[in-house]
DNA sequence: ATAAATTTGTAGCAATGGCTACACTCTGTA
DNA sequence: TACAGAGTGTAGCCATTGCTACAAATTTAT
C-alpha cells in the first residue's frame, strides 16, 4: 500500500473548470482595463489561437458564464461576474502571499496563475492569516535576519 | 490592454507533463511501499480506470520514463527515477511549507499535489528559505500570538 | 463607396485523458 | 489439472484544448 493514500484523486479532473475560471478572470481584467473585451484580446492574453478562444467561449456561453454574440464583444453574465470576483480575490491572495515570502512580483503572478486553482479554502485562510499577522514584507535579506 | 500582461501563457500547456510527473512519483511511492507497482495500484491511487492507466503508461513508456511489459509490473527507467526523485523533493518542500503556515497534513498533501507543478524554482527557494529560517511550526494559535 | 486589412467564424485534424464493454492472461485453489 | 476470479489489454466512444486553412464579416483607409 502506498504510504500516501490518495491525496491525488480529483487533482486530475477539473481542467475544464480551471479554464473557465481563467477565462472569466481574464475577461473581467480586460474589460476593466480597456472598456471591452474581444476574442482577439483573449487570444493574445492566453497565447492561443482565436479559434481556441472562440470554442471555449462558446462552451462558457452554454454554461451561462459568458454573454456572447457573433462578431461582438465578450461579456460576463451575473454568474460570470461572481466567478470573476471570487477568482480575483483568490488570485490576489496568492500573489500577495508569494511576494510576502520573498518571491518577485513577476514570478508571483506567474506561479499564482497555476497555483490558485489548487489552493483549498484552508490553505487560502492560512495565507491570509499569515498576511494579517506578519505585516512586514520579507526580502531575501530579511529572511536571513529573521529567526 | 490588460494590466496583467500575460502571466498566463504556458499555464494551460504542460498538462501531459504534469501527468507524467504524477505517475512517475506514484510509481516510485508504490514501489517503495509495497515492493512492486501494478496497473491496479495506480488505478486505485489515481482513482481512474485501469484503461486510463494503461494508456498513460504506454505513453510514458514511449517517452522513456517507464519500463513496462504486458501483464507485468510497472517500473521506472533511470530517467523515470530521476524525475521521481525531483518530484518527490519538490512535493515534500511544498507539503512541509504548507504545514508550516498552519495547513493540516491532509490538506497540505492534497493541495501540494496540484500546486507543486506550478511552483517555480524561485518560489520553491522562497519556501525552503522560509522553512530554514522560521523553525517553529505555526498553528492557528501561534498565528494569533505572533506579530 | 470600395478596397484593403483586421477580426471572427467554421471545418476538420491531432493529442490527451475519461469511460464501458469485451477479450485475454495469470494465479491460486479446489 | 482445471476452473474461477482478479488483473490487463484492446476497441471504440466522448470532451477538452491545441492547430491550420479557408470563409465570412467588420472596420479602416483610400
Amino acid at each position: 500500500m502506498p504510504n500516501r493514500p490518495n491525496p491525488f484523486a480529483k487533482t486530475r479532473r477539473d481542467h475544464a473548470d480551471e479554464t473557465a475560471e481563467d477565462y472569466v478572470e481574464a475577461i473581467a481584467d480586460i474589460e476593466m482595463a480597456s472598456g471591452s473585451c474581444r476574442v482577439k484580446d483573449l487570444s493574445e492574453r492566453m497565447q492561443v489561437s482565436h479559434v481556441t478562444v472562440t470554442r471555449i467561449l462558446s462552451r462558457l456561453s452554454d454554461a451561462g458564464l459568458v454573454a456572447r454574440e457573433p462578431y461582438g464583444p465578450v461579456g460576463l453574465t451575473p454568474r460570470g461576474l461572481e466567478m470573476a470576483a471570487a477568482s480575483r480575490t483568490r488570485h490576489e491572495t496568492v500573489v500577495a502571499f508569494l511576494e510576502r515570502i520573498g518571491v518577485s512580483n513577476a514570478t508571483a503572478e506567474h506561479d499564482a496563475e497555476g497555483m490558485e486553482h489548487h489552493a483549498s479554502k484552508e490553505t487560502l485562510e492560512a495565507m491570509r492569516r499569515y498576511l494579517r499577522h506578519d505585516g512586514s514584507a520579507m526580502t531575501e535579506e530579511d529572511a536571513g535576519n529573521r529567526q
